[in-house]
This record gives C-alpha cells, sequence and structure tokens, in this order.
DNA sequence: CATTATTGTTGTAAACAGCAACAAATGTCT
DNA sequence: AGACATTTGTTGCTGTTTACAACAATAATG
C-alpha cells in the first residue's frame, strides 16, 4: 500500500487569490488542451480564431491588444495559422502597413468543430464546479477585465 | 491625437471561464512581480517557501505535489533557494533518499518581508476588484480545489 | 516638409512545463 | 532472505510562453 501522507498546509497561501487563480488555470488549460487535442488546437490560437470570426477583418495589433498577447508573439502564432490554411493576411484598403486577418473557407469549418470540443471541455468545469458556482466565478471574473 | 479604435468583439470567448480565468492570472502574476521586485522574488519562489514555513520539514516530493509543480522543477527552484541562504535541505532522519526542507534564519527574515509586500499586492487587487467582490472569487476558487 | 508614432516583423533571452532517464534508497511479496 | 517494484532527488532535453529590443515601411502630426 501507498505510504500515506497528510497534504501539507498551505500557509497564508490560503489568502491568496493569485495562488487559486493559477490552479484553475492550470486545470482549464490542460483540459481545454486535452479537448481539443485532435484539432491539434491550443488555447491561444483557438481565441485568435474566434476573434478573427467575430469581427470584420480586424488588424493584427487590434486582436494582439484586445487578448492581450504581444504583438511579436501573434506574428508567429499567426504563421502557423496561415501555414495550416486556416487564416489569411488580407491587404488593408487603407492602411498599407497594417493586414485585414480573415478567416479562410477551411478556417470557418474547423472553427465549427473547434466549437464543439471547446462547449464540451465547458462542459467538464461546470461538472466539476456545478452550475451556479461556474456562472458565479464567471460574473466575477468578467468584472475584472 | 491617438486613432480611435473600439474593443474588438469577443465573439464564444465571452462564455467561456478558462478566457477571463487567463485575464485575471496574467494581471494577478505581473502585479505580484512588481510588488516583489525589491526582494528578487517570483510567485513559485514566494508559494515554495510559504509551503517550507507552514510545515515542518517537508520532503520535496511533498511540496511539489501539494504546488503542482513537478519534482524536477522544484529541484532547480531550490537550488536557487539554496544559494541565496534562504532554505536547506537537512537530511531526513527516516528516509536516506529524502531531504528535509527548512528556511534558514535570513530565509525567515527575508519572507516576513516578502509577506508584507504580498500583502500590498493582495490590497491592489482589492482595490481593483471591491472587497466583496474578491472575497466572492476568492471563495468560488477555493472550492475548486 | 520634418518629425513622431504605428504596424508588422525578426532576433534573443528568460522562465516554465513536460518527458525520459538514472542511481540510491525504500517498500513489497513470496 | 532475496527478487522485484516503487519512490526520491537529480540531470538532460524539448518545446512553449513571455518579455524586450530593434528595424523598415508606412501613416499621422506639427
Amino acid at each position: 500500500m501507498r505510504k500515506r501522507r497528510q497534504s501539507l498546509d498551505l500557509g497564508v497561501l490560503e489568502d491568496h487569490v493569485g495562488y487559486f487563480v493559477r490552479r484553475l488555470q492550470v486545470w482549464v488549460f490542460q483540459d481545454f488542451v486535452r479537448s481539443l487535442a485532435s484539432l491539434d488546437i491550443r488555447p491561444a490560437q483557438y481565441a485568435v480564431l474566434v476573434v478573427i470570426e467575430a469581427n470584420s477583418g480586424p488588424s493584427q495589433a487590434d486582436v494582439a491588444e484586445r487578448l492581450g498577447i504581444e504583438r511579436a508573439r501573434l506574428v508567429r502564432l499567426l504563421d502557423g495559422l496561415q501555414r495550416r490554411g486556416l487564416i489569411r493576411r488580407r491587404a488593408s484598403p487603407r492602411d498599407r502597413r497594417s493586414h485585414a486577418l480573415i478567416l479562410t473557407r477551411r478556417g470557418h469549418g474547423e472553427l465549427k468543430r473547434m466549437k464543439l470540443l471547446a462547449a464540451a471541455h465547458e462542459a467538464n468545469l461546470t461538472r466539476r464546479l456545478g452550475p451556479e458556482e461556474r456562472a458565479s466565478i464567471l460574473a466575477s471574473l468578467r468584472k475584472f477585465t
């Protein structure tokens, strides 16, 4: 039998929001990755695709700012999505520096499947937290941003 | 004047707990790092020190499991703390494989100062969220683990 | 026009996470 | 007791994420 070992005391960590936020974040992240593994999509990629779909030809700077990721990182992230034929960088009509991001037809199709799996992931979380607790957390977190 | 640009639509991201958890986590992490920058301590290091203080001579495996970090990563993290004279790896009396982790006198002193700065960071968050909202989030997140 | 700011991009470094392997020590089972 | 499996701390390697600095092209501003 395994050696019995009671859980350690967290000390003042018990009063730090950051500690628990991180624990939940890790769990959510891992479950999301697992849930979308068959499509080989990670959370950041999913977020970018969703935001591109929900807006008409946003620029890279727009997307980066809205999602709170660095412009430099978004560049390489989009490179990957473009290589896979999910998005296109169209020339912007009014600003020759910037790109208007759009989903390809294939991108739309894939995103549709991603959303199904993402919803399943969200259901996992609901099962783990209980529906009202999840709604409560969601409402509280929304107020933050 | 800056080009006026209204915020992009988040689309279905609005219904994903993970998205908002990440946003909060990033904010908390950055504010924590900034708050403890003068002591050159990062969140993971702080958590380890707190847990060592709150328990009597825990093993590395204990701490790693409790904090959800990998044993391998904890090794290098402890190397750094030991080099700075904050902790010691005492020989465990009952198991010659494992170490009993303890704070040095200096570790105790430094941790005391860290706690003050960490409390200030927590106050930042409270100011940002409001006291009752923070309490609500903390309670909800605690239930998760 | 001259200057300043923004956009996309590349490069680089650090932190962080995951996996595999290993020797030493302990536990388990017959 | 001895054979076998497991645990502990450790090292190495591979990506991923984050941060920061620089740059050319273009746009905005005085």
